[in-house]
DNA sequence: GTGAAAGCGCTAACAG
DNA sequence: CTGTTAGCGCTTTCAC
């Protein structure tokens, strides 16, 4: 049946206007060239006719998007899901369009995403990379091409490329003296990859404490794993099974320090009581836990406009910008574990 | 400094290998004119020029954007959060890429969304819609461009656009008959505005239920107001304020059930010893209330894939689809609350 | 098998 | 203030 019509162009209106293209063109973006009256007239048949832009070829004669690219390895999470929905606060605020792409901690997804990104010419980048991520390559490119992009929680090199992280070995080393002046002394850790910043710095946060406060650290009450829930689950069944648990065990993020939970209820043992923990985020989740988990934590609205202010101001300098780095400050939290030992 | 250069580009190629743009554009594309020798020493030189096809110029020539809007009223919720994340992983499987957009609950944000995705040149839109939406003259637009457009969940109209639901009449009947054959007669329900499809059938199933059981309903133990926890929580409180607290509430969404759980805490009610509930929708979060609310269920990864397979299936027709309508099965899950009354 | 020509819809640069 | 010219980078004919 019918005329499958195809969209309206700048070209249709003008001819109903017997005014040229250009003209639309610059008066549907209010440039100061056309008159008001004629603005005003062509804005209301462009109305009328329905009439929406086509990006694709505003684009590629204009030479930028208004469009970030977003990567992150988990989008139903809390830390994510909420920091996500924060940039697009930030992003609408500005005009900006988010193109949101979830790796699923797979590096290889992260790449075929990076390249979807580098594809629709994205006039920056934000990222919180995979467990492990080897795109390496892609990053280098990305800053040849002098294409803003901006690591936040985690990155892959902290010198190279500019970022916005928590301050997590101060943050760690904070909770950790606290757990040494409860009267911990056998303090484990389920930690993240080492080859991540944050695995890293969590870590060196937590032996930083103890050497402080003189406190070994039993090797087989440390495990370097990833960072959800079902790895905090593992860790702590692997510690329990070779009988490494210690009284205390410092989780790198929230999800891990759930895992911990599930299996010490699975495995009998009672939190705080047989064993207590702490953990590096938080999450909605904690309000109804028993007990609810002390953790190291921030502000996610900071932390977002944060990545998103640096990434605009990259964006602004048309290329000349430098490379930088944030930290976002962290605040121990004391909730139902953790509590004083007596 | 730098020579800031430019994305490389099918000529750049061409030029560099002696043949033609089209020749390097087909061997890109894999198409059967090229020889196949050529074919590989052209993409060689396109990798090692570090070339990434422009997207914008594709889809200007060529008219297909391999891209689909999602639309969603809120991602940092276990429902949304989760449905995207399949809906990605479908995508991906088949190669289209998302553009996701968070609209708040907020009509005028999701038209603004609606109007990006438009001028994006989407092939097709996927979208929950916001509390009170009132874009229907967009949707009209789009349904008269013959634009694949699927709602999920929340629909705004259940005959004139695609749609794929939960049985919501059936899951809520399920439901309060089960609360019914527990012994409860005072029942009352948190729902949702009747504007929209899942207040209004969600609180079908309620009447239904209570109908057939000769149960009456008392109007003041019924309120209708939005999906959200804040919800939940302002209207259990209203209903203490005012007395007119059942034996019994149904709560037309997990976030509301767990207003009402906060609510009631506050008010020194203790569930379900003096108030029971139910809802509709689980979470993650269920896993660990004390007690767990029982609560009318579905299965996430099969709603994602029928809503994605229903929107493929009309790009695919070229403009030739009908409106076709589907429903996701329900199932009850009785975990803590709503248990049998002694 | 390969390529020349034309055009997708828009905007930047420059005239008038 | 308004319009002309010239692409942006790619793909789709259609000719060779």
């Amino acid at each position: 049946m019918s005329k499958n019509k195809r969209p309206i162009t700048l070209n249709n209106i003008a001819k109903k206007l017997n005014v040229s293209t250009v003209t639309v063109s610059k008066a549907l973006r209010d440039h100061t060239d056309i008159s008001e009256s004629l603005t005003k007239k062509i804005k209301k048949t462009a109305e009328q006719l329905g009439y929406f832009p086509n990006f694709a070829a505003r684009n590629l004669s204009s030479k930028k998007t208004n469009t970030i690219g977003v990567i992150v390895p988990v989008i139903a999470n809390y830390f994510f899901a909420n920091i996500v929905e924060a940039i697009y606060e930030c992003a609408f605020e500005n005009n900006y369009d988010i193109i949101l792409a979830v790796s699923q901690e797979d590096s290889k997804k992260e790449r075929k995403h990076l390249e979807t990104m580098l594809s629709m010419r994205v006039d920056g980048i934000i990222i919180s990379a995979s467990e492990h991520s080897e795109n390496e390559d892609i990053f280098k490119r990305i800053n040849k091409m002098k294409l803003p992009i901006v690591f936040f929680d985690r990155t892959i090199n902290n010198s190279d490329y500019s970022s916005v992280t928590l301050t997590n070995k101060e943050g760690s080393f904070k909770a950790i003296e606290n757990v040494i002046k409860n009267g911990y002394k056998k303090i484990g850790h389920i930690g993240g990859w080492q080859d991540s910043n944050i695995g890293r710095d969590r870590y060196a946060g937590f032996k930083q404490a103890m050497r402080k406060h003189k406190l070994s650290i039993n090797k087989n009450s440390v495990i370097f794993s990833g960072f959800g829930k079902e790895d905090g689950y593992n860790s702590f069944i692997k510690m329990y099974n070779e009988n490494n648990l210690p009284d205390f065990l410092f989780a790198i993020t929230f999800p891990v320090a759930l895992g911990i939970v599930e299996a010490a209820k699975d495995m009998g043992r009672k939190i705080p009581k047989d064993i207590d923990i702490i953990c590096f985020g938080d999450s909605d989740l904690n309000n109804y836990l028993k007990p609810s988990i002390s953790c190291v934590t921030h502000n996610i609205s900071d932390f977002a406009s944060k990545v998103f202010k640096l990434v605009l101001n990259q964006i602004d300098t048309k290329k000349n910008f430098a490379v930088k780095h944030f930290e976002i400050e962290t605040e121990l939290i004391l909730k139902d574990t953790c509590i004083i030992k007596h």
